[in-house]
DNA sequence: TCAAATTTTTAGACTAACCTAAAAATAAAT
DNA sequence: ATTTATTTTTAGGTTAGTCTAAAAATTTGA
């Protein structure tokens, strides 16, 4: 059975190993998850040790397939935890990653199960990011961010990349969410803010606003 | 914050603090947490510094109030998680100890709560023992030992004592369960075991099963 | 009451997970 | 290509929580 500190590395470097090829460097781990370059040797050595990473010395780490199970296995309870927090515990989508930080180290193969069912096994969590099945495979689905749709398009909300809660209560704010279809009416060329519709409203966002949601290009 | 270990400690203290008046000793918490003597004494320390244990050196810990809310939040977290477990994900009640352990040390106020009301604010745990409030206050019921009721009398299952998987499986197997009704039918003196009535069925318990079952006296 | 048995505490050590500071290796840049 | 900058590792230290073994206090009982 894996320590949380333990559980807590092999997550951040499979959330790592999605942007990259490459091996995740030390420092870049240490980034992920606030801590000192020197734990992070320590810490993959021993996960090196358990065969759950392959570590070559000042060339960064990948994860092994037993690694990459036990990550996405973490993935998957985290968010099926905040799926339950969400659809029956009245929680807010920016309320629950701190509570699902800590739920995604229960360990019950029974527990996780019965809920993925009493869940009606979702596909997505509440910020739309895909939850891994139970063998750990992940369903990438296909999203642009909404700052590369085109003036006069439809576009779906499907996601969000920036998850904190400051930038999810301004989409509550807006009424932006999950599965509410959004317009592109102008495109500002100076700063690349845009002026879109959603439902009968009209309002303006910004750059930083755009490069934070993801959308399905709507034909 | 506590820690997990911390929470574990005041629940110990708690838990033996029901059965005793005096002060808890420091060999009663190590056989309760499965550990030894030196660790207590180093616990026990570090509680009664941060004012949540009296502690006299060689006479035993009691809880303050404040030690005794917190143990009382534990135990109540850790019934509610049975609760969830039982009545929502299908598991047995002799399945659930292992996992409530691990969930009790969750800390979210929110969640606890809005799990409470999603519940429908229960009472007593998948085994009979009383859930306390959100101020810490339990509601101890009266309660009898199944052994001390006489021939002829009539009670109700309202908990069991030992909630080892071994005798809840028992118990399932026998279909006693908490709200039957039990008749006293004979009591052998020889060896203290009984003849029971549940529903249609008769049959005899030991008086070992008879003093880990609780009931109610009916009238 | 005072010696023996028991309980409790102290002293010192261990592990996991972290840290700082210095050394070593790699990467970048003139 | 060799100096400079960056990254990574090593070395040694800290804290929480545990342990063993020995010392101290309390309790038991003749």
């Amino acid at each position: 059975m894996l320590s949380k500190s333990e559980e807590n590395y092999l997550k951040a470097i499979f959330h790592l190993s999605v942007k990259t090829e490459k091996g995740i460097s030390t420092n870049a781990i240490a980034q992920q998850l606030d801590t000192k370059a020197s734990s992070v040797t320590d810490m993959v050595k021993k996960l090196s040790e358990k065969g759950l990473v392959l570590y070559v010395k000042y060339h960064g780490v990948t994860l092994t397939d037993k690694g990459e199970k036990i990550a996405a296995n973490v993935i998957r309870k985290h968010r099926l935890w905040e799926v339950l927090l969400v659809q029956k515990f009245n929680f807010n989508w920016d309320e629950v990653h701190e509570v699902a930080e800590q739920l995604e180290h229960i360990h019950s193969k029974k527990l996780i199960n019965e809920m993925d069912a009493f869940l009606g096994f979702p596909k997505h969590d509440p910020h739309g990011d895909p939850i891994p099945d139970k063998d750990g495979n992940i369903n990438f689905l296909e999203k642009s961010l909404l700052s590369t749709i085109g003036v006069n398009m439809k576009a779906v909300c499907i996601g969000v990349k920036d998850t904190s809660s400051d930038f999810l209560r301004y989409l509550d704010k807006q009424e932006i969410a999950l599965g509410k279809e959004i317009t592109v009416l102008e495109k500002e060329a100076f700063d690349n803010s845009m002026l879109i519709r959603i439902g009968a409203n009209e309002f303006t966002i910004s750059q930083q606003i755009a490069t934070n949601i993801y959308v399905k290009n709507k034909e």
